[in-house]
DNA sequence: CGACTTTGACCCGCGC
DNA sequence: GCGCGGGTCAAAGTCG
């Protein structure tokens, strides 16, 4: 882990950031799966900003309701898209009731501290895209959270994120 | 010395 | 049925 990421996601919250941009949104069929797909894009901020806000109340409250008042004060942006879900209950969505939310962040370190602690378990090169995807698991004794972080296509500067489940605990201990 | 990374192999679902 | 792409396992290595 690096404490320096650590120490500035932990200030980040503190701080007041206005100079956000915000680089259309744009939710393209690579990640959008069937499933729920939030994104949470922004931040002009190279990396350090304040995910757990965001994550706990995707976690708690799964990723449709997303009126949490820390997560503005972070300049989170959160677009809360089910549109992939909305009219697709044919067949995945009886099967697999897992949620699956995705974030995209502008980050020059794929690690974000989320106030989680993962485990990564693997590593694999996705066809399109020169860089590779490692695949993260929650470090806490029985919790079945997943989390999967590789780069945008044609943009590396952006780092997209995508939680799977629920956790069992409200942090890392 | 224990917890975590790394990395190739294995597995499984799906399209041809 | 086979090959490919994506996801996971697990043994060995590394780090604190």
């Amino acid at each position: 882990m690096n404490d320096a990421e650590t120490n500035l996601a932990r200030s980040f919250s503190d701080e007041t950031h206005s100079g956000f941009e915000f680089p259309e949104l744009d939710l393209s069929d690579e990640w959008m799966d069937d499933d729920l797909v939030s994104a949470v894009s922004g931040m002009n901020q190279s990396y350090g900003y304040q995910t757990s806000d965001v994550a706990a109340a995707l976690f708690s409250g799964s990723s449709s309701s997303f009126s949490h008042p820390e997560s503005q004060r972070t300049n989170a942006s959160v677009a809360a898209t089910a549109t992939a879900s909305a009219n697709n209950q044919n067949k995945k969505e009886q099967k697999k009731v897992k949620e699956r939310v995705a974030f995209k962040t502008r980050s020059e370190v794929e690690v974000l501290d989320d106030g989680f602690k993962w485990r990564k378990y693997g590593k694999k090169m996705v066809k399109n895209s020169p860089h590779p995807r490692n695949y993260y698991k929650c470090s806490v004794d029985s919790c079945p959270v997943k989390k999967r972080v590789e780069r945008d296509r044609d943009d590396p500067s952006f780092v997209i994120t995508t939680y799977e489940g629920s956790h069992n605990h409200s942090s890392m201990n």
